[in-house]
DNA sequence: GATGAATGAGAATTCATTCAT
DNA sequence: AATGAATGAATTCTCATTCAT
């Protein structure tokens, strides 16, 4: 493992290109860090002092360090494994749904993911140039599931045309900034109005 | 005035329990501080340091702690006279157009405003509980004027019941948060989605 | 005094550009730290903890940050006095004795100054970005002094051409470094032996 | 051999009271920290991050610290051979030169040696309480040979009397600090100096 | 013997806020 | 009223050294 890569999740068995097997104790304290992150996080969002999480977690700050030098290598760990099953979920919908309704329940499970991981949408904003890349991960990842959906969606004559993939995911990701204490389902109450939107006037497409 | 009270615009002549004439280099000095507080807030949010807004004012921090003992308080007043302006606007847009196209005028206006002001959307998402107070004055501002425009449009026919002035409201806030340098327009897309949304099915109002 | 303009001894008198009055305690202060700094540098060397030194001049570090934000600006106000009393003394020597015999003796002066403040020949060399700049310093003021007193002991036929004042300088720096405690007139031998290697064939000249 | 005992170079054959034959891998790894630490002491200077050298060496940091306890033996170990050729190289060039000519040589080649060896001056002079072994190692190799150089040239009167070799030694140590990058010669020509100073009324001896 | 993970004590630096001038 | 100096808690990040694997 060179000076600065991040710890993934280690859950990937080691491929042909793994150089090197990731000791067990290490191991288990990735995975107390990636709890407490994910708690901290929570609480205090995505900000929130280093010494918060490695104390929570049981361990020194180095050890943090050592595993996530870069704080968005952290929160990408922590939402890494929540983002592939919501990219995963995409076809699935697809392929029991009819395409409005697939479209339809995929925003409704990101909206879930988003808005239940609080502080994720605030990272996707700070400043901080620590999570420049977030965005990117994001969009790398979720895009083209969505950019599926919308077309199949399109081609079906169910929604209209016009809005793009990337517009779509970063709306929901807005919606579901908390605000002064909204209701639990402020969030999907929105987004589904943004569906609806794609739906009036549908048939204006072709 | 008691000793901590924060400083309006100034605007408002002294009614009648005006215990106090503020002075003139004092009001001339709360106007140099709310102008170097809207530059800065647009540049570098409204966490910015209060250093660069007092540099800037070229005054003293004590001077800004002063008149704006929190910075929410410095905040609002940054944004009273917009927000009342856009709360103005409701009644005059109601009388020149049908209820639907005044109210999707609005709401336009609404998301230039938030739009532009960079660090606004942020700061009523800040956990940061200086700025507790600014959703309450958001709402209580703008709530009325959007309620009132609702219930036109609904009356009207034009857009369905069941979405609250509340809702909509932070929904716009939201949606002009700043991700990933989309296009300036990108607010305003997504707000106009989100008012299809409204219409789509009105007619099942009745 | 703008944001980083660091403190300097403050002892001259605000000529025609001054800008702004030092307030009395803040020169107090300025004072406290100089005299601090210098304490703690001659004991822990010029990379001494900030809160060293701000401890013992019963001041917050932000004082000392405030007054000199660089760590150089400290050292270099800690010899500014010094090294501009130095510079002084080469026209004194130069007026009162014959041109070889002044040159000895203000490196002898040099060298007392700059073996006494242990610490400060460490900073020329620490490779720390932040004392760059004291090179040049140090160059800049006595510089000039040594040559108009070098030309004088070559015109004089005294000591041989060939070594330039910015050598020189370096050399009597260098030899002050400390090693295994040698006597404390170790340097002011060796400068002298340096001294001597000057007048060795200085008839070579012509 | 006790359990921290510092390794050498190795190069020494196990003599009588060798306890223990030092295994070829950990041979060779000593030999790889030896060379990983001459290139990052020549780039980084003697104080850099353990890692580093381990890394470069490809060897885990353990590792380093089994073989090198303290610091200052890893420096040492690093000098050690060429330490030793400069001091073999004083009878030969005392048996090839007259006695002038000889010890101006070796100061050559020693100047050559620590101005090349870049930190080892500054090893010599760092506060560290682990480099505090490294003077006397310095001294009690090149001493006893700087001094019979010396000796000779004061017996056929080319130099004066009164320098120590000590004295010399840490003064070529000094002049070899490298400071704002001066031409790659300036040591050796104050070096030169040096001598000459030497030399200056060398008849007065007798 | 080798490894590299863990530790945690520093050190630098920033900034909101208070208060003497 | 205005000023800006002082404060020091808070936070980040680094690295020498130890020790479980």
């Amino acid at each position: 493992m060179t000076k600065n890569t991040p710890a993934g999740t280690g859950l990937a068995s080691p491929g042909p290109s793994a150089p090197r097997r990731v000791r067990a104790d290490a191991q288990r304290n990735i995975v107390s860090l990636l709890e407490a992150a994910k708690a901290v996080f929570a609480t205090s969002g995505v900000d929130a002092p280093a010494k918060d999480i490695a104390d929570l977690a049981g361990l020194g700050v180095g050890t943090l360090y050592r595993h996530f030098p870069q704080r968005s290598d952290l929160v990408k760990a922590v939402l890494e494994r929540e983002i592939e099953a919501c990219a995963a979920a995409g076809p699935t919908l697809a392929a029991a749904n009819e395409p409005g309704a697939a479209l339809e329940k995929w925003l409704r499970r990101l909206t879930e993911f988003v808005a239940t991981k609080r502080g994720f949408a605030a990272a996707l904003h700070s400043g901080d140039p620590a999570f420049d890349a977030l965005p990117g991960y994001f969009m790398e990842r979720l895009g083209p599931a969505l950019a599926a959906l919308l077309e199949a969606a399109i081609a079906n004559g169910e929604i209209r045309a016009g809005i793009s993939a990337r517009d779509l995911l970063y709306a929901v990701a807005n919606l579901c900034m908390p605000v002064a204490d909204q209701g639990a389902d402020y969030s999907q109450r929105m987004v589904a109005l943004l569906v609806d939107g794609l739906r009036y006037r549908a048939d204006a497409n072709g």
